[in-house]
DNA sequence: AATACTACCTGCGTGC
DNA sequence: TGCACGCAGGTAGTAT
């Protein structure tokens, strides 16, 4: 569900609802969904500890416990609700963190691919999901030239590159094809055959797309919701993402959607050609 | 080493 | 109505 525009939008929510709060004790109805297997420890291992502050590292979460650091990742549909008292789970409930004031907060997701790992305090930078993520695509720390030398050095389309984190972090689906088509670049292009002219725009493209998302609060398609249970509203922005069949808003064509490495794809065939 | 594909899950819309 | 199939804001593990 969320890239990194919607995951600082929970982050921001949960700040809110959960800082100070004491964990009683943690159910987990989804074995898997814990890193590393033992569950019953990392369910153990948290009683007792206050959540201090929760940061954010690309899509991750990291809640900072009294001892420990709790790395959360939402993958595709994983979601946070907060009840102010005691609420059985619903059918997607994978993970209650039940609190000593009677609070809960419940991780619901549909397809399970949410993950969490218990790491000691303050070594999630060292969690190896996390350790291989690129810069935070803002001005100070996401810099033009690594970001060109990284296109330079790679040979794959620039689309599923820019997915793999490691040049930047915080594009996923929706957001990249969205920067691509604000730097009018086709999602099929090499990374390496891109001109100085084409790795400025998408840079700056890029940190653009992410920011505004993130001031919008995310992007609501189908059912993602804050920690606060609030749509956010950059759906109303988009250029490219789910606007096939619709006309490009710069020149008029026809966004079209395709395949690019499994995965859909959208773009103007006018505004973002491959040839460059 | 770099690139490409698949597994992990469930639910929903489409077409026969 | 039923069923098969493709598709969905992602990442990690496994082939090639």
């Amino acid at each position: 569900m969320p890239e990194l525009p919607e995951v600082e939008t929970v982050r921001r929510g949960l700040e809110q609802l959960v800082i100070g709060k004491t964990i009683q004790s943690v159910s987990v109805y989804w074995d898997r969904m814990i890193e590393g297997g033992d569950k019953e420890k990392v369910a153990f291992e948290l009683v007792g500890q206050t959540v201090e502050a929760i940061q954010r590292r690309g899509k991750f979460l990291i809640f900072r416990y009294t001892a420990n650091d709790l790395i959360s990742h939402l993958r595709m549909e994983g979601k946070y609700e907060f009840f102010p008292q005691e609420t059985p789970p619903s059918k997607h409930t994978h993970v209650i963190f039940h609190f000593t004031d009677g609070s809960e907060l419940h991780y619901q997701d549909v397809r399970k691919f949410g993950r969490f790992a218990l790491v000691a305090k303050g070594k999630s930078a060292e969690y190896a999901g996390i350790a291989k993520l690129g810069p935070e695509p803002t001005n100070d720390q996401f810099l033009l030239g690594a970001f060109q030398q990284g296109l330079a050095k790679s040979k794959k389309a620039v689309k599923p590159l820019l997915l793999e984190q490691k040049l930047v972090t915080g594009l996923g689906n929706i957001y990249v094809d969205e920067a691509l088509w604000q730097a009018k670049i086709h999602p099929e292009r090499l990374a390496c055959t891109l001109t100085t002219d084409e790795s400025i725009a998408l840079h700056q493209a890029i940190i653009d797309v992410l920011g505004k998302a993130v001031i919008a609060g995310g992007t609501t398609i189908r059912t993602y919701h804050n920690a606060l249970g609030k749509a956010g509203t950059f759906q109303v922005a988009l250029h490219a993402y789910g606007q096939q069949g619709k006309p490009c808003s710069r020149c008029g064509t026809l966004i079209v959607k395709t395949k690019v490495a499994q995965r859909g794809t959208h773009f103007c065939p006018n505004c973002q050609k491959v040839e460059g």
